[in-house]
DNA sequence: CTATAATACTAACGAGCGTTAGTTTGGAGA
DNA sequence: TCTCCAAACTAACGCTCGTTAGTATTATAG
């Protein structure tokens, strides 16, 4: 169990690095914002590092968490990576400071944690390459290599924490929306977008 | 006219905080990297910040450089995009160094510097959506909001950064071949896409 | 050769950094 | 009521930060 302070201290450390970056945020800064003295926050952590970390474990928990019951969801390859990318972009708009920190500030983690870090998220992208092979031999998507088709997909997903405002008129699943229909209308096979065509 | 040393200074500093960042290069880091005490710096510069300013400048002039002769050539809309984002891509991927600091570190620049940046950085993105809105209106795009399109098409370009090596099996050129391929197979319209077809 | 100016060096400044030791506070359980 | 322990405080540690002042070195032009 954690404490409330704990997850209080997390919290607001998790928006000062997405705010001003891990090495501009101090953490006299961060006892300012929850109203404690320097010292006092080594009550109840390690260091500075073990925030980052904690705060990259978090987010990583998140991602892998959206996609996971997807996965062996009963619905075919390019249906279930739709809902994938869907749940991806819905973590990144709903957790925006933690997804800054998980793109931006990763690399401050000295090793071996860096490491750990980078190896999680490699499955967890590992994952998502599956169902963009699974769609192509499905048939459902073109003749794409489905390394590129990913990180298609990914570079367009992930630069959403760059612009995304939640307070805007578009909600995380209207964004996730949109971007998946452009993209995904430059991956489907010509006799999918025929067919879809039809249905409308 | 700029001395020898500067530019050298320049390099590092923008291969420094590409590597580690802003924050987390100091002064002595750089100075012993291009040989020289800490003090010795500023017989050739003001500050870090002059630094961080510096090389954004020259990044935001070869975006710049690049796209403009695009502009104004004389051929159809989708195809002046296709040259544009050929020539983003190979910016990036030519200066992978000078784009990660213009992708990520910009946000250090004090004020005023740094509405100067946005603003610059976003009259660039205007030449790249109005582009989009022609190729819409040409017909050669299918009816996407231009806005949203150029978004994809900037997501996808710009996470270039955090994975390209330039070391690796493809070129810069070939890169931007694939993605854009991928992208406008999106983005085009039924009946020019029917007629690509055709050609091949 | 000499004057000049650019370049680099040394040493230090005040400030802030992450972290720690030792102490005080305050509330819960015996 | 007393004990105990977590939580917060104060003060300081050693270090590094960006920057500057003052001085020495070097190359160049007259």
């Amino acid at each position: 169990m954690q404490s409330e302070r704990k997850t209080q201290i997390l919290d607001t450390a998790e928006q000062l690095f997405a705010e001003r970056g891990y090495h501009a945020t101090s953490m006299r800064d961060l006892a300012r914002a929850v109203e404690l003295q320097g010292g006092s926050l080594y009550s109840h952590i390690s260091g500075k590092e073990e925030l980052l970390w904690r705060i990259l474990e978090r987010a990583a928990d998140e991602f892998h968490a959206a996609i996971t019951p997807i996965l062996v969801r009963d619905a075919s390859p390019a249906e279930k990576l739709r809902q994938a990318v869907h749940a991806h972009v819905r973590v990144i708009a709903g957790n925006l400071d933690a997804a800054t920190v998980y793109f931006h500030e990763w690399r401050f983690l000295a090793e071996p944690r860096r490491s750990t870090f980078l190896e999680r998220r490699n499955r967890y992208e590992q994952a998502l390459r599956g169902l963009v092979a699974d769609a192509v031999a499905s048939g459902e998507f073109r003749e794409v290599d489905p390394k590129w088709a990913t990180l298609l997909i990914l570079s367009a997903a992930n630069w959403l924490y760059q612009w995304y405002d939640p307070d805007g008129p578009l909600s995380a699943d209207e964004v996730a929306d949109r971007f998946i229909e452009m993209i995904f209308a430059g991956l489907q096979s010509q006799a999918e977008q025929v067919a879809l065509a039809m249905v409308t």
